[in-house]
DNA sequence: GATGAATGAGAATTCATTCAT
DNA sequence: GATGAATGAATTCTCATTCAT
């Protein structure tokens, strides 16, 4: 099969990660052969490996795809002439969550635990991760300073300390949501502001 | 069999955990091996079988280990006569924690990002997560409690939605600190009462 | 299909036996792959099927190879009126043996190593081997025979006998060359006629 | 199994080296699986991975038996009064490792081409083969010596050339035997002495 | 109880070769 | 003829677990 298009490529790749994905997300990496992500993947052995060096690397791709299925849950939608609230950001984004782990076979959040492990141990995960994390967070500190110029937040507030445990609110929800199955967006904004959280 | 046995197989059974909280702080639970447990431990491979039937049964104690590690941590200093605030329980805990961390070989709260993912996989270790997430929610709940019954927070407050948001904090703090290590507890607490949570 | 056609054919064999040699003469003939001579001949997998059927084949081209390389190193210079000594012939061919190592970009002599091996577990390579050491052979005992008729070696001397014992200096020579290298075709020579060889 | 004797560790290696011999004197190191060798020694793959930690392991241990192998056909029996000649010596090498050969389940000069091809790929096992070599040849320098002090080599003799040129009767016997199958140690001497080595 | 050698299924990866385009 | 993606058996090595001593 000559003149393979790049779209060819990308094509496989994605059927790879999606393939792994959905092993992920049931069972963490570790405890995902490779021999399943080729079952799983409709490929052959070979194959998958024409297209990732490593396991290691089809780890490290799924990390980056995180940075990328996260961006446009934290993207406002831009219609919203007023930015967001924070507590409404949180809300928005914890939505967006649910709504894509329901709509896709795979669960992203159960992925999202895998990556945190991962970033632990593999340095270059641990990068993906913060380049996730500090994205997140920079839409949390914009929202944040807005409150501030409003007035909704006192102008002594510390924005990046405060978008810190703004932040905690994400990993929060998606750890209580997969072990205890006891949260909702609407209800866990509203303990936000309950708290006190504009 | 005298009480000296007994005392004996505790010491045995908690070498045996020592070494694997050392092995899993570095390396998560998969990629830790029974050779590296084994070799930590100083004991034989037929030891530590004696003590645990599995890798599993030695992961699923390492779990429970941490209600008893994380209780001291929550249960707020009893000299207290007013019960601590929601910020000042955080900034508590989240103190224990990293002094914890620090004054030991093994970083706990690495251990428990590991427990978090095989939380999700293992169906026993996930009634372990359920329980000591349970048993810090309901300390939070406590603590709302009290700042309601003092009109700190509003009267129509929901007890438990506070404490589910609030509760986040905790593992927030904790992934941050690893991956990012840009989080302190008293600037962490700060950026809390700057969000207004009392 | 007209001439050009089987000028090309040879052309890409040769193009393909040549990437083999440069890989064969770093690793021999197991450990180098397909691959590898796929990315250094620049040509695409089927290509290189097309021209061989097999690995093997080519493994057999190459030590095919070595006859043809090796006959010009092995006939003396026409212009020599006199038939050269075995020793003088020890040093012709151990000349050529390094210069033609250091002219090209592929050491041979390496190659010949690799062959050997081969020769022990292929059939059809050791019976190319057999007429490569069969032609030395019969240079060698050409040269014992002039030197038996001159007078300068015994008359009761088996000429077969000596050129087994002769031929032995040349395979010799490479792996001293090969493993120690601390040898040289005018002190090897010179070694030689110390012993006694006229 | 506690108590393991040291002994039965070098037993259990025994093993191990005995099968892959067997293995490489027919198919070479590279052709030699590790399944094959597992399989022939009779262990299981863990038991294998117990004794030697890879497979390049393994063949650097084949190459280091080859210097004990090699040591008594090399050392002169020691009731010879006098040194034997070089062609002596030539005939009391090839005619032991010819018997070697015969008697043993395996025929070690196989193995000895093998690791000449190791040797120049794998810097550890050219060590060895340095090792090896530089042993014979000190055992000729020193026969060429005596004939030298005794009269029947000339006084200007270069010990060290003339030792490199009689060392490669050695390989080339080898070679020949293994691929033309038409020498044997008596004839074979005699031809040295043919062609004038004492 | 304790030991640690042994097991063998399973892990990740490679490789010679094929074949649809 | 030429391409190079695809194949899948084979390769090296690991690992949780067992059991004779």
């Amino acid at each position: 099969m000559p003149r393979v298009t790049e779209q060819h490529r990308a094509a496989r790749k994605e059927q790879i990660l999606d393939a792994t994905m959905r092993c992920v997300a049931r069972e963490g990496f570790h405890k995902t052969s490779m021999a399943q992500i080729i079952e799983e993947s409709g490929l052959s052995a070979g194959a998958v490996y024409v297209y990732f060096r490593s396991k290691r690397d089809i780890i490290a791709a799924i990390a980056e795809r995180a940075i990328s299925t996260i961006q446009p849950m934290v993207d406002s939608p831009p219609q919203l002439a007023d930015p967001p609230s924070p507590s409404e950001i949180i809300e928005m984004i914890t939505t967006a969550v649910v709504e894509h782990a329901q709509s896709l076979e795979v669960d992203v959040t159960r992925v999202a635990v895998a990556i945190w492990g991962e970033a632990l141990r593999d340095e270059s995960i641990r990068e993906i991760a913060v380049e996730v994390f500090g994205r997140i967070r920079t839409v949390l500190a914009a929202s944040i300073q807005a409150q501030k110029d409003r007035g909704t937040l006192a102008p002594s507030t510390d924005v990046n300390n405060a978008a810190k445990t703004l932040f905690s609110l994400m990993p929060g929800f998606i750890l209580q949501r997969l072990i205890l199955n006891d949260v909702a967006p609407a209800s866990y904004a509203a303990g936000a502001r309950a708290l006190g959280i504009p």
